[in-house]
DNA sequence: ATAAACTACATGTATATACATGTATTAAAA
DNA sequence: TTTTAATACATGTATATACATGTAGTTTAT
């Protein structure tokens, strides 16, 4: 669906305001196709993406500040996120002994099993659904970081 | 930042997984950048949304529904966000008499005044901070159109 | 060695997201 | 006309976002 239909809106001030909508829509977009596959797992996109970057370091542990750093909005409230991961036993959280502020957290069997089943949907996502081709997907890697390039 | 220092990544699995993650970086760099100028108004980006859909049809009065459809996130709870801008007195709020069922909004004039003032902000962040130039704007348009052609 | 500053995290509050369910009103069907 | 279905919205719950504050543990300075 176009921009112009999604928001019922035709008047763009300019070219780059309707790239801003475009990019909030698109990722909200993003979002709920990425929710969706992941509902059958029982775990939303914000915990899958933790799973993620804890596989990324797996089988050494992450802390609280490591896993913060890698996420993608910065404003996440990671030890939460963590709480319910830990309540569905798919991370295991404990205390660094080198330095007691530390917690760590690591994933368990289920956690891996999870995180592999739903990285399989996701895949498909980003290479069946989202088919923008290499040069395409290059040239708007390009355009993102023009849009961030006058960091606040 | 370059997305590889943003989320502490440099392996990604190809250009479109990664062009989707920058997308869902990039959104969240609008959003934070768009809350922080419009924090001095006391007004979130969502409040600030559904003020600027209220002066599109004003002085004509909108319905729930119609608001709704031109929110760019679509989960949005558009009733609750309206609680907020009444209880500030940014929104009247009244009953459709002709159809009771529905809830018709409008701008005060308090709305109005901090939604002018507001939008200056927000355009010089649109105008300055993302300086993207037309023809890159146009093309940042197209990429994304394509990114979500295969609707699910 | 002790106080002060810093760090890492937990926790609290307000708002938003995502989704399910309840309720009043209107329209349609039997 | 009475029942049924549909519509529009309000409300409830769990999770997340955004940000402030509290607290334990560690480092630095005196």
């Amino acid at each position: 669906m176009k921009l112009e239909e999604a928001i019922k809106s035709v008047n763009f001030k300019n070219e780059t305001h309707k790239a801003g909508l475009n990019i909030l829509y698109t990722a909200w977009w993003i979002k709920t196709s990425m929710s969706r596959e992941l509902k059958d797992f029982g775990i939303t996109h914000e915990q899958y993406n933790v799973l993620r970057i804890l596989k990324g370091k797996s089988p050494e542990e992450m802390c609280v500040k490591d896993i913060a750093g890698r996420m993608i909005e910065k404003s996440s409230n990671v030890p939460r996120i963590i709480d319910r991961l830990v309540i569905k036993k798919l991370v295991k959280r404990s205390t660094d002994l080198t330095d007691k502020r530390h917690t760590v957290m690591s994933l368990t069997q289920a956690g891996l099993t999870i995180l592999d089943l739903s990285t399989k949907k996701i895949n498909i996502l980003f290479d069946k659904v989202i088919e923008v081709g290499d040069a395409d997907a290059t040239k708007l890697n390009q355009l993102l970081e023009l849009v961030r390039a006058n960091e606040e």
